[in-house]
DNA sequence: ATGTGC
């Protein structure tokens, strides 16, 4: 993107004023080499976001922002549904509810070096993994409908996790107002076997160390130790959410239609907030949410019971669990008024500041965890939510490295023998059933990490807390 | 992202 297209209002903020359909400006947060090597579709599908019925305040970008489906990944949008606001399955993402926990041990990771073989070989036997990758629990049609409405407290429930896992979850674990009954059965049959597997393409779960502290204080309060071991667990609502998000965006191509709501892109198919398909599209997506949550707590357990095999005298603990492809209802103040908004986050992280009642007490004083996952070779962030994230981007803030390649320019560029190799001797084992699909991740196809966490720190969205280093990775 | 797909 040229920023010469944009204007900059200071290091890390660029704006496109509102023209023609638009509605609210777009607002940009980057620095000018993010930038340059931004697609110019991120830009088109963030002014066309701009257009779209009842949007307050602007259509926000992400330092890691890529070209997604409709709306770019890496977007914030939010609509007011009694000035006709609408709903996207464009804007929340085909995986709902994909997103990212990671758990403190108290394993010194010098310590877990020693069985780092044998433990690569054990997690990935306990983890399933892959495209179609089933598990060992199958639900029935009862217990489908109790894990939608339950999400990991229901997983708790049934013994995969723990009760203290639950307040260190986005909603307690369980997202409420999920209708299980506007999910297809065609959803639900597909997920009738993946609960606790990993899926496929960027999803992962990692053996890290934590590798450097910026601030201690956070640091602390958070269970982060230098040189202590951190698994870190990145997946989604595998086949379910899948099948909602291509169900409803059929649905809300025509709902748009009826609505009369112009649309300059047909993936941004949508209904509004307030209509028939509207409501359907917020229950079956929150039951995709609930979904997400129990897949995550389920695969952290897993993690949780391999690690005590090796360490009996592990605590895995639960800091925290946050989705990055969601609509949520919050209150936010735009301009003079403070209303409720749904907000789309879509390759989003929510980043609630100091003092915001909604993070855990704990944490409070530090800010929510903002969970930043990186590519395989480059490792990932822990950040906090910092109180101008509010004014500034509606308590949002990025939430990985984001695409800088395409799969399909990265399969020409690498094998996925070399990346695993490459890694194993960087100390990075890679543990995969698809070498095509380490290919695809390789670490060279992933914007550079440090710069998309320093843009959101300068932008005032998040700051540092810890960077950490990956040892295992057990990739879909 | 995805029982990967025109």
């Amino acid at each position: 993107m040229d920023p010469a297209l944009l204007n900059r209002v200071d290091d890390v903020t660029w704006r496109i004023e509102p023209s023609g359909p638009m509605h609210v400006p777009v607002v940009i947060f980057a620095d000018e080499a993010l930038i340059r090597d931004m697609d110019d579709k991120v830009a088109e599908q963030a002014r066309n976001v701009a257009a779209l019925p009842g949007i307050v305040g602007a259509s926000y970008v992400m330092p890691d922002a890529h070209w997604g489906y409709g709306f770019p990944i890496g977007g914030v949008a939010a609509f007011d549904a009694e000035a006709g606001g609408v709903v996207s399955a464009g804007g929340v993402g085909f995986d709902i509810s994909c997103g990212v926990r990671s758990m403190t041990t108290g394993i010194a990771a010098a310590e877990l070096e020693h069985v780092k073989e044998s433990l690569a070989e054990s997690l990935a036997r306990a983890i399933p993994a892959g495209v179609g990758s089933e598990g060992t629990i199958t639900l029935d049609a009862r217990q489908m409908d109790a894990m939608l409405a339950g999400g990991a407290a229901w997983a708790v429930e049934q013994g995969w996790g723990e009760p203290a896992d639950l307040t260190r979850i986005e909603e307690d674990g369980r997202m409420a107002g999920a209708r299980p009954d506007f999910v297809s059965n065609r959803a639900k049959e597909r997920q009738r076997r993946e609960m606790g597997t990993l899926g496929s393409g960027n999803h992962y779960l990692e053996i890290q160390a934590v590798e450097e502290i910026f601030d201690p204080t956070a640091a602390a309060a958070y269970g982060l130790v230098g040189g202590q071991v951190v698994v870190t667990i990145h997946c989604g609502s595998r086949g379910l959410g899948h099948q909602i998000g291509s169900e409803f965006l059929i649905e809300m191509a025509a709902a748009a239609q009826a609505a009369g709501i112009a649309l300059p892109d047909r993936e941004l198919a949508c209904a509004p907030i307030l209509s028939e398909v509207g409501q359907r599209y917020l229950g079956a997506m929150r039951a995709g949410i609930n979904c997400a949550l129990a897949n995550r707590e389920i695969l952290g357990h897993f993690a949780r019971r391999v690690l005590r095999h090796f360490f009996p005298r592990a605590e895995v603990r639960l800091l925290f669990d946050v989705s990055h492809n969601t609509c949520k209802v919050e209150r936010h103040r735009t301009g003079r008024r403070e209303r409720e908004l749904f907000v789309h986050r879509k390759g989003a992280t929510r980043a609630l500041g100091p003092g915001h009642p909604e993070v855990p007490a704990p944490l409070r004083a530090a800010g929510q965890p903002v969970l930043i996952g990186g590519s395989m070779g480059t490792g990932s962030w822990v950040l906090a939510g910092m109180a101008q994230s509010e004014e500034r981007a509606l308590a949002s803030a990025c939430h990985g490295a984001g695409r800088a390649m395409s799969r399909h320019a990265a399969l020409h560029r690498w094998s996925g023998r070399q990346i695993v190799d490459e890694l194993a001797m960087r100390g990075i084992l890679v543990r995969s059933p698809s070498l095509r699909g380490v290919a695809e991740e390789a670490p060279g196809a992933y914007k550079d990490v440090a710069a998309v966490v320093l843009a959101a720190e300068h932008a005032g969205l998040a700051r540092r807390v810890a960077r950490l280093r990956p040892m295992i990775v057990i990739k879909g």
